[in-house]
DNA sequence: CCGAATCCATGATGATACTG
DNA sequence: CAGTATCATCATGGATTCGG
């Protein structure tokens, strides 16, 4: 079911702030896609990731811990592996960057063709 | 139609990732929001979205403006009138707010109920 | 008055070197 | 391999000032 968007959440918090609170980190968005494919090693992340660094990638992966969408798991081994999986709270925001997808992929296309990324 | 969240978009550039380039703004969800009910001034942005400052505001909504999300209109009038309005491009991201709106709600009931947000 | 520009403080993120 | 430490840069917050 949908939720009314308008008119504006006045009363209450606004639930678009809420979910933005969660994901609004300038990586966390596509760390969440690349996690919705299977869990992924620390290493992994990285490397399909290239653009962000070992220290933000850390601290975002601990932010969304902390906040109970990733799930982080340490093996006591030699070399150490650390897997992150998304949580159940994690996976159930597969719609939000389901939309993404679909949108980024249709603005793409749209620029491909005209040059420019105009909705008609 | 919805496009394929795996396998990962390893070819081309990330969908998820364009479309965050252009939201990922700590406000801009926000803005779009507010935006979806009708074009508004500056001073009612500001009003109901109350944690953001001045100068974030307009920094955002200028990056919006290049960005062809939104337009910007200016009254020569006394005193002076600016309305932001969302553009053909900018409303084609409604479905995107609409799921960061449903899956807000929803973790709010979940914590509004058993004090924590567990998806089950 | 309203929208915005300016100046400075703080927080988030980037780059590189180093460690258990 | 998976981080941590340190410093640099960029994004955002706060207060004040300005033009119209």
């Amino acid at each position: 079911m949908h939720y009314p968007l308008t008119p504006d959440c006045t009363g209450g918090v606004c639930p678009v702030e809420t979910t933005l609170n969660l994901i609004s980190g300038k990586w966390k968005g596509i760390i969440l896609y690349r996690l919705l494919s299977g869990k992924k090693r620390f290493g992994e992340l990285k490397k399909i990731i290239p653009a962000i660094t070992f220290r933000t990638l850390t601290l975002q992966l601990r932010q969304m811990e902390q906040d109970g969408i990733v799930e982080r798991t340490v093996y006591a081994e030699v070399p150490p592996r650390v897997e992150y999986a998304l949580t159940d709270l994690g996976k159930s925001m597969k719609p939000i960057i389901q939309s993404m997808c679909d949108w980024g992929t249709n603005y793409q296309k749209r620029v491909d063709q005209t040059g420019n990324p105009a909705s008609n």
